[in-house]
DNA sequence: CAGTATCCTGTCCGATACTG
DNA sequence: CAGTATCGGACAGGATACTG
């Protein structure tokens, strides 16, 4: 949520994508629910987070569009958080922040790593260009703003405010 | 920070990440950096964050790793906030979270792309495993956890929490 | 089991004013 | 220009008790 930030407002779309896991616990409770777990309880004993919050965050990520919340019994009544195709598009997230967390805040090695079920590998995530294959890393590739950045001419690299001091 | 949160003592190498980038003026603090910006006040201008708070989370950065606070000019003493090979490391990130953005959260369209500067060609980022090149979406890649999960035998996965209701 | 209700503390964060 | 000092409000988040 954190709409009540100065996030709200902005083009930007890494802000946008704050706007709904801008708060941690939301990206731990989606880090949860996409490894399969899905109920409340499994969640709060998993999480070690109060119920009260744990309620709350659910709810706002249903309203985001990153779980469904679906019933799986009638009587009693209860419910499962799952992820919707949104939701499993934030893997990729998920993934960047492990290996990140992987490389530089993990003294005593991985702890978590993504493994080819196949072979047993340990992959190693990059982030690159699906049609090229090539890293993003790469300095010829930056970011670049402007009215539908889609377009392929008339764009504008980032290096400075995108109209003059406008805000992302 | 976040160090005063539940978010401390986890072993899961996101929540690891969390710890420094789990606020997000430092995520967007990080993205300006990342795109050119370093000096506070084009950050602040840029941001719209108040001096106070910026200076704060200017400090985490550095303290983190993440940025290196340098001198740039000696009379009058002035300082610049530069991305370290860690704070650049943290771009895959910074993608995830923009392409995420632009996938779900953009109704006129995309307001920011990777763009290759040398063929004009907007990039589709997405995460793989660098060796074989295959999209970590792919089902066959699992989270795995354990100790030094590296190791390419003995691996679990985490389809359980790691040590029976242990925090990860 | 799956929550709701309530209280409490810390701090994020914005706003404003001031300094070399 | 690059910050520091201070104030106040809003809420994240923990703890605990309670319900069908």
């Amino acid at each position: 949520m954190v709409a009540h930030t100065s996030l709200e407002g902005r083009e930007c779309p890494i802000a946008r994508s704050l706007q709904h896991v801008g708060e941690w616990w939301n990206i731990l409770i989606l880090r949860d629910a996409l490894a399969g777990f899905t109920r409340f309880d499994e969640l709060q004993r998993n999480l070690g987070i109060a119920p009260a919050m744990l309620t709350k965050r659910l709810r706002a990520l249903v309203e985001a569009g990153l779980l469904e919340k679906r019933l799986y019994s009638d009587r009693p009544q209860r419910f499962e958080y799952v992820p919707t195709a949104r939701g499993e598009d934030f893997r990729d997230v998920l993934v960047a922040l492990l290996a990140f967390g992987n490389r530089h805040f993990a003294p005593e090695g991985p702890s978590v790593t993504v493994v080819d079920t196949r072979t047993g590998i340990v992959a190693d995530p990059v982030m690159v260009d699906a049609a090229s294959g090539r890293p993003l890393s790469d300095p010829a590739f930056r970011w670049v703003s402007g009215p539908m950045a889609g377009s392929q001419t008339r764009s504008r690299y980032v290096m400075g405010p995108p109209e003059g001091g406008q805000r992302w």
